[in-house]
DNA sequence: GCTACTTTGGCACGACCGTACCAGTTTTTC
DNA sequence: GAAAAACTGGTACGGTCGTGCCAAAGTAGC
């Protein structure tokens, strides 16, 4: 297990090296986050990464909740912005994206998406993630349904693992386009699910 | 570029290393591909691998042509058998989720189609496999084409790729649960396909 | 059978990597 | 304010990796 910092400033210290493992995630990938890669990030000394985590495992599975944790919160906020005022069918469509996908953030998005679905594929090596991936999907699938219900649509589970598939399966396929735009592709099985009911 | 083999037996040395190397994919995903592993696998020597192949990246293109071509000859292997006699609904079910996801080979089962998953999600950093990955896909949506129209259901081309998209999305989502069973979870979406047509 | 080309295979270099160690410092606890 | 616990940070070890090197052995063309 992680090993727990008991005070404050420990606290604060690895906070700094989730965050730093986080981001080298989200411009790496899983081989990016290596020991003395997040020290430096963190500006951090090398020992203060085994001193706060047990093995480099546990830092990876920090970064990954990290990361996961702050989409699902941008999710969550993205669609209570939405609930509040007025919204038509492809404001639905792009809002199901952005919670599938992330909030499109330029020149990083590819990357952005890349990292969600390389999580889903590194999982049976590194079976440590097993609990952390269901309980997120969960979390998004929440999401979903809660979208559907705004968008008057059918919101069983279902529905919803139905969605996803559509859309996780049309991404997958898109990566290995010599341009590959994911979003592109997933937008347009989306709008036809909404169209149809 | 690879290194060429302008002898016979060289050749035969060459194809020996790819095959080391595709089983080692088959058995441990990219990250096994090593110079000294596959040299041992082949029961060569460890400088062979950099005498046919310029870098490692290139003797990882290989494994995966390779590993593609099988399984994309086995499909069609499949296909033709099932062509000849009979068949009913769920016999072209199975033939479809063979198509898609290899035949069921026990307990290597789960691994081969991980890999066939970390194909798609590792392609955006090793971009030298997208051509190959585009070719592959291609052939494999004519196969499944060609099952479609054996079922008597349509078969253009996207109906080919919701269809595989569907799948695939079913398979990605299930690779985080506690005892991942792809196989099962893509064939309930088949067979409400296959129903409704 | 001689020359040129291909292949062989042992070896080592330099670069990383995860992790352990530990003397020193800071912070907490009582 | 002293004892204990938490933290700091420089350093080093043992291992693995991709790749280059090169003398020896094999093979092909003439």
């Amino acid at each position: 297990m992680t090993a727990a910092a008991s005070t404050p400033k420990g606290e604060r210290r690895r906070q700094l090296l989730v965050a730093a493992a986080a981001e080298l995630l989200g411009e790496g990938g899983f081989d990016a986050i290596r020991h003395r890669a997040v020290a430096e990030r963190a500006d951090l000394p090398l020992a203060s990464t085994t001193y706060y985590f047990d093995s480099l495992d546990d830092l990876i599975a920090a970064a990954v909740e990290h990361r996961g944790r702050l989409e699902l919160s941008e999710g969550r906020r993205r669609l209570d912005e939405l609930a509040g005022g007025g919204h038509d069918r492809s404001e639905l469509v792009e809002l199901l994206l952005d919670l599938l996908l992330g909030t499109p953030a330029g020149d990083r998005e590819l990357e952005s998406i890349l990292v969600r679905y390389e999580r889903f594929v590194t999982t049976p090596r590194r079976p440590y993630l097993a609990p952390l991936m269901r309980a997120m999907s969960a979390e998004l699938e929440d999401l979903i349904a809660e979208t559907l219900r705004l968008a008057g649509a059918p919101s069983d589970r279902d529905r919803v693992r139905h969605l996803i598939a559509l859309v996780d399966g049309r991404v997958v396929n898109a990566l290995i386009e010599s341009e590959p735009d994911p979003r592109a592709q997933a937008r347009q099985p989306l709008r036809e699910l909404l169209r149809d009911g």
